[in-house]
Formats: structure tokens, sequence, C-alpha cells
DNA sequence: CCAGGACACGTTTTT
DNA sequence: CGTGTCCTGG
């Protein structure tokens, strides 16, 4: 047999994992360092040197971006597609299960996952119905419930220890979890709960795969959460041969209910587990590996282990100081001009940022600079107003008794049910636990007045209308038909402005999503329970036109997994980052730490780290020191692009004692310029200097004026006066 | 029903 | 500063 393919360009530790024995596996994966090509060699090992049927496999990962990869470069290296091979999210496979056994799991056929969006609206709903004083607070109350699905545990598992608070927390638990039931509604942590509740109680059907699923693979184990974990064990058993990946260092998922733990447990429940330690990183200069390395070194938690590189010494890490987060911005601008100008891709271009608040800056200079940019994160296709809007027309008619999605729609676009008619209904509904619809028929008849009777009875034929004529449509055209007859398309048409516009263009676009969604044949559901399973599963692209060439902006957070050539880590202040928040926790420093290393380590040629003295945040202007994580980089690695003391103090009583390497630039100096200096100018009026750059002759600086914007002036012939 | 104003609040995110 | 939510008046 040729295992080349599988095993060449391996390094010692990549092969020992993917060639391990039929035993435990548990590989801790650096960052760079081939953890997704060691699970996807891993299992072409399996299939095509074991002889292990893809049948017995199973692959889970937390995204789907990471399932699709996984599945095409496994089919890539077998050179063939890989059928009967189980790859997906742990929801995505959650849900398989439920659709295969809903009977043994409790649910009616037809049940529909609700998103958090969909979840926080029905607690906003129960909340407002018991009627709660106002420090019942539904994001508070829906982070209570996760919390407890995510860890494994139904209302009846809890205590209230005698406290009041706690008793209606749980209370309110029972009962969003009996609207979810009635309606036949299964959120995000549902999915998983119930999967395994369907295994642990059925213990045939357990058996049945646990035989089948014998091998195990798993991607960022450091992340998975109690129920995720159970589920897993529950699913090994004692027989099966879970091969897990992760990486302690890059666990910063804490706050979701992620436990690195696990990895500890995994040892203690699977005795015999091999270690693979994947040391060498692959993607880094050793510079950013070794500044990588130096700052989560300051953590006490961890399984320990140090990457290295053969790769070349590289650039130094270059810091710079800025006087605020615009000249921030405009030094950042600057650098990617260059980078642009060099001939090099935008796209290879991040910039990374601890909240999503601080793109604002970043975003309007490079619109002034006009360099494509594309964000992450934003609201996706199917979390769009007008998209649920629409999806909730088509969960209702696959299922009256959906509560959410009928609260949804029964006035959207308006037709004449306002609050007192939905409130009707909703405390008919409560009293005779029934859905919203029926509770809408049965109080059309008497209980309402004529006008909102005939409103409400007018809205129930819609959807039966709807219905009946859409029912041996095809999914493109049940949609299509869906939108225009629901009066979406008018409503939004009405819509004065661009917005509007978008509305209609994105409800298009859903039926070309349908157009182009294709049901597997080996589901047993309709293909529009699967399209809105598929929506709901996964929530689709931020943004369309990703592959623009343009420069990258994200969180920290979601630069997990990804690469650039060019990094940026902005906003590098105490405060910021490490956020106030977590500043004073031990653990929330660490999990912040390690945040702080999933960013420098994305780097892989340059990398450059700016903070601002000053910055504006919530509408006030606050000072901040440097984050404590720059300090934390050895100096041997760092270059100052502008060292602080030119931006607090005229440079004539600049410190000497640098021991870090610097560029040493310092721009109008002599005349004692400095950034945020106040100056006055004969023509253009008062302004601060923002930036400056060159010397003597030659030195120039930028002004914000306070009429007429920025401007860059030559020194020797400005004459400019100080204030 | 909606526009507009007062007011509160302000990590990180995937499914 | 900005956004989102709640309330009031038309």
């Amino acid at each position: 047999m040729d295992v080349t393919p599988i095993l060449e360009n391996l390094n010692d530790a990549q092969r020992q994992a993917v060639t391990a024995e039929a035993e435990p596996t548990l590989v801790i994966a650096g960052a760079g360092s081939g953890k997704t090509r060691v699970l996807t060699h891993r299992a072409a090992w399996l299939i095509d040197v074991e002889r292990i049927s893809p049948h017995s496999l199973l692959a889970v990962t937390f995204t789907n971006k990471a399932a699709a990869e996984m599945r095409n470069r496994i089919e890539s290296l077998l050179d063939m597609p890989v059928r009967h091979l189980w790859i997906g999210t742990f929801h995505g496979l959650a849900h398989r299960l439920l659709r295969r056994h809903w009977r043994e799991a409790g649910l009616p056929q037809s049940f529909q996952i609700i998103d958090s969006d969909d979840q926080l609206r029905l607690i906003k709903r129960l909340v407002k119905n018991l009627e709660l004083d106002d420090s019942w607070v539904p994001r508070e109350v829906q982070y209570f419930i996760n919390a407890q699905k995510d860890e494994g545990l139904r209302p009846k598992h809890l205590d209230d220890d005698g406290d009041p608070h706690r008793r209606q927390m749980i209370a309110l638990y029972g009962e969003y979890q009996q609207l979810c039931d009635r309606g036949g509604l299964v959120d995000f942590a549902e999915l998983l709960l119930r999967a395994h509740e369907l295994w642990r109680d059925n213990p045939e059907l357990l058996a049945h795969y646990r035989r089948r699923f014998q091998h195990l693979l798993v991607d960022e184990f450091q992340d998975t959460n109690a129920i995720q974990y159970a589920w897993l064990r529950l699913l090994a058993g004692d027989g099966g041969v879970p091969f897990v990946v992760g990486d302690d260092d890059q666990s910063i998922y804490r706050w979701r209910g992620a436990r690195v733990e696990h990895i500890r447990q995994f040892q203690k429940d699977f005795p015999a587990t091999t270690v693979v330690k994947l040391e060498q990183n692959y993607r880094s200069t050793a510079t950013i590996l070794n500044a990588a390395n130096a700052v989560i070194a300051n953590n006490a938690e961890r399984m320990g282990k140090n990457l290295w590189t053969e790769g070349a010494e590289g650039e130094a890490i270059r810091v710079y100081s800025a006087y605020n987060e615009r000249d921030e911005a405009d030094f950042v601008i600057g650098r990617l001009r260059d980078w642009i100008d060099q001939g090099n891709l935008r796209a290879d271009a991040a910039i990374l940022y601890r909240s999503n608040a601080q793109s604002r800056v970043l975003e309007e200079g490079l619109i002034n600079a006009r360099i494509p940019y594309r964000v992450y994160g934003g609201l996706r296709f199917f979390e769009r107003a007008e998209i649920k809007d629409a999806l909730a027309y088509l969960r209702l008619i696959a299922n009256r008794d959906d509560d959410s999605s009928f609260e949804r729609i029964v006035n959207r676009p308006t037709r004449g049910i306002g609050a007192r008619t939905v409130e009707a209904m909703r405390s008919y509904a409560r009293a005779n636990s029934c859905s919203m619809w029926r509770a809408a028929g049965a109080i059309a008849s008497d209980e309402l007045s004529s006008r909102a009777a005939n409103a409400v009875l007018a809205f129930l034929h819609l959807i039966e209308r709807l219905a009946h004529e859409t029912s041996d449509f095809d999914l493109q055209d049940q949609v299509d038909h869906v939108i225009h007859a629901s009066g979406l398309i008018d409503f939004f048409k009405k819509d004065k402005g661009e917005k509007g516009e978008t509305r209609v263009e994105n409800l298009l676009e859903l039926v070309s999503a349908a157009k182009g969604f294709e049901p597997d044949p080996a589901e047993e559901m309709s293909p529009l329970d699967e399209f809105l399973s598929h929506a709901a599963l996964e929530a689709g692209e931020g943004q369309a036109e990703a592959w623009e060439d343009c420069v990258q902006l994200m969180t920290m957070h979601s630069a997990k997994g990804l690469e650039f050539p060019l990094v940026f880590l902005s906003g590098m202040e105490d405060g910021l980052f490490p956020h106030q928040r977590s500043i004073n926790d031990p653990n929330g420093l660490e999990e912040e730490r390690r945040l702080c290393y999933v960013g420098i380590t994305r780097a892989k040629q340059t990398l450059y780290v700016t903070h601002a003295e000053q910055r504006r945040l919530h509408g006030m202007d606050n000072f901040s020191q440097p984050s404590r994580f720059i300090s934390e980089i050895p100096d041997e690695y760092v270059e100052e692009i502008r060292p602080r003391v030119q931006v607090t103090r005229p440079m004539h009583t600049a410190s000497p004692s640098r021991r870090r390497r610097s560029t040493s630039i310092a721009p109008g100096a002599e005349a004692g310029i400095r950034l945020g200096q106040r100056v006055r100018h004969g023509k253009f009026g008062d302004g601060v200097i923002l930036n400056c750059e060159g010397q003597g002759a030659h030195a120039r600086v930028e002004v914000n004026f306070e009429t007429g914007g920025t401007k860059w002036l030559v020194l020797s012939y400005a004459n400019l006066d100080l204030m």
C-alpha cells in the first residue's frame, strides 16, 4: 500500500499522531503546528490504511466552516468523495440524531430550531407575561437557562438553596421549556442536551451508535462544554477510540461554557490515553513565536509546551504608541498603504481588536484612505430581520403551533392586530395551555371586537391559504410565493430610502438561497423543514462579496484559526485589553492572556502592536497605559516606532535610558513639537498636532484644525505658534 | 401605528 | 459617542 500521500510532509510528532494505535489519543497542538492537518490525515489514514469504513468515523467541530473544510481536505487526500462519513458541528450532529429519533427524543416530528434571537424574544414575552419587576432582565434569564443547559441540567435538577431569586430563575427556566415543548421548538443548547438524553435514556440506541462509531475525531477540544463532553464520553464508552485535538493555551471561550479542564478529564476517563504534543510551528517567524511564548509563559494554569520554529528570525515586532485612537488608525493605515504599494494583497493583512466597538475609527480611516476592507462579525444573512420574517411565515406553514413565529409575523406587515388583541390571545393560550394559533382561532369568534376578529381571521386564512397553495410547490417557488403573498415585499418596498431596497433585495436573495439549496435525500424531512433547519444552524456569511481583495477587520476571538502575513493588534491598552472586566480576576486575566497569545500567533511575518495614550470611549476621553501584555514581550523582539516619551513630553526632556531598539526618529523635537500640542497657524487657525515625520528642514506635522480638517505642513515654512 | 425624545448602557460568539 | 429600548403624543 502506498501511504506516501498521507504521511509525506508530516513531522515526527504529526506522524505519530496520525498513525497512532486504535487507542484514545490526545493531541496538544500549538498554534500553527498543523492541527487540522493531523486531524484530516488521521481520518485519511484510518480509512485508507487501517481500512476502517468511513461509516464508523465521526468527526466533530465547532463551526460549520471547520466541518466543511475538514471534509474537503479529507476528500482531496483520499481523492474521492467520502460517503457515510459523519462530519459536522456538535449542534449539526445532534440535530441529525434528533431528526432520526424524534420519537425517542420526545419531540414532534416537525420540531424547529430557534436561534438565540428567537430564544430571547420568547423569554422577553415570558418575563412580561409574569409581570415581574424590572430586575428581571431577559438577557440574564437567557444566560441562566443556557448555562444550565450547557451543564446538562434540567429545572428538576436545580435547587434554589432557599434563594428566592434563584427560585424564580428556575421557575422561568421551567416555563420557558414548557413554552418550547408546546411549540415544538428546540434552542441550540437543547439540541445538545436532548441528544445526550436520547442516548442516555435509550441504551439500545446508544449501543447501536457505539457499535457504529468506533473512531471519534474531535477538533478544538479545549472548547467543549460539559454537555458536549458528556455526549462524547457517552458515545466513546469503553470501546470507542476518541482522538481529540486541542490547545489549552488557546482556550478563550470559558465565558460561554467551554472548559479546558476537559483535557485533564479526558486523561482520567481514558487512562490508556497517548498524549502527543505538536510543538513545531510552521506559521510564524521566530521573533513572533518567541514573543507569543514569552507572553503565555506568564500563565500559571498550563499544560506546558514550547513552540519552536526552524524558520527565520524575521522582523522585530513594531510597537507604536499613538497619541489617540485617530492617530492609531492613521498609523495603521499608513502601514497598510506601504504594504499595498509594495504589491501585497490587502486580504493578507488583518487588523485585530479586542471589542467590536473599536472597528469604527479604523473603518472611518479606511474609508477616507479608500482602502477596501471587510469587517467580520456583523449580522449574518439568516439573522436579518426581513429574512427571519419570511422564515417565520414558512415555519408557521410547516407548524401552526410555532408561537415564536406566530408572534413575529401576526402583525407584520401591519394588518390591524394590535397589542391588545395579541395580549388577549396570549392570555387565552396561557390559560388553556395551547398555542397562539389555537388561541387566535378560539377567541376570534367571541371575545374580540368584530374589527379585531376580522383581522385575526384574515391572518389565519392567509396562513392556511399559503400552506394550501404552496403544498406541492418546490422549495424556491414556495419561498417566492410566500414573500409576495404575505405582503412582506410590498411592506418593505414602502420603506423609504436604501434600507427598504436592501430588505427587498435580501428577500429576493432568500429565493435564490432556496433555489440553490440541495436537500439531503438521506434525511427524512421535507425540503422545507430541512431548509429551515439549515437556516437556523448555519446563519450564512456576514457580507456578500467575501472575496474581493480587502483588508480584514475582526476581533481577536474571531481570528482564532486564521493566519495573515501582516497583523495589527490594535487598542493594546490596559482596560481595553485586558478588558476592565477581567483585569481583577486571575482566571479572567489568564483568559485574556490566552487571547493575546491567539492574537500574536495569527501573524506570519509582520506584527504591529499599537496602543493609544488617549482614547475616546463612550463619549469620554480616557487616558490609558499600554497593555501589560506588551511589556510581557521581551525587549529583544520589539522595536518601538515612536518611543512614548516623545508623545508625553517635549523631546528635550527625553530620557536616554531606552533598552529597546528604536527607530528613534525624533521629528520636530528641536522645535518642541509634540503630539497633542495645540498650535496656531496664520491662515488655518487653531489646531492640534496629530502626527509628525521627518527631520530638520524636511520635518512635517499633521495638524487637525478646528475649522478645515487635518493638513500636513512643513515645519520650516508653516510658522506655527505653540499654545 | 409610528416618530421622536428621554434614558440606559456599553467584552468576547458559535450554534 | 452610538445604539437600542421604552414611552408618549399625534
